[in-house]
DNA sequence: CTCCAATACGTTGCCTGCCAACATATACGG
DNA sequence: CCGTATATGTTGGCAGGCAACGTATTGGAG
């Protein structure tokens, strides 16, 4: 898998795996390898920024939590991040319809 | 559709749509227009630069036609671009598969 | 006949958005 | 102790398609 592969579609793998719950970047980026059978290796300079984003969208509210000596910043989803992730998975339909459509105009959609 | 959409399946796209005989490069925008109903509009800036690169690459090869004082540059696919594009419909799944798997957990695949 | 749209080829420079590399700190097993 | 896992971030770079531009022929509408 190329390297930029996620590109324009970022947003909603991250929305996504929120859906299931409150998570941390760190736990957000082995989720996404998990649940991609290890073919999306999402970097930290990849999803830090985009959470970041996210949240000042109001996609996602996040809250700091301390285990010990150890700080994480949680990210839940919102109303309007529910909303951002529907939008999301029906671009990911078009997307993938019409250029399937050019691929392979035989296959069945 | 967003317009820089395409990103990274270009190659995919070009070559598929040679597949069904030798074609010029207008021509290939209408038809990946086409193919794809309406949603993927190729630039010029996008297509011309990538055909000469395929064919520097050996996976097309071109002759130039003229139709009266027009001229036409004609691209055909070489055996070489038929095993690209071999390589680039299942490099398409996986890419859909992957991204899929973690947009839409719940559906079959 | 004139003029605009469609047909046809191409180039240059920009911008977006993810990545690579780096920086920092705690926790834990061997 | 020390490497690995856990955890969060920043900075700079660059790939690659697009926007804008430039040129020329052809055909139809008015």
């Amino acid at each position: 898998m190329r390297a930029d592969a996620v590109r324009g579609h970022l947003d909603g793998l991250l929305l996504s795996v929120l859906e299931s719950g409150p998570m941390h970047g760190y736990a957000i980026i082995t989720a996404v390898q998990r649940r991609s059978g290890g073919a999306l290796a999402l970097r930290t300079g990849t999803i830090y920024p985009a959470l970041n984003r996210l949240e000042r969208l109001g996609f996602l509210r996040s809250t700091w939590q301390s285990i010990g000596e150890r700080r994480r910043r949680c990210y839940e989803l919102t109303d309007s991040g529910r909303r951002g992730l529907a939008t999301e998975r029906s671009a990911w339909d078009e997307f993938t319809s019409a250029i399937g459509a050019v691929l392979n105009p035989g296959r069945a959609t």
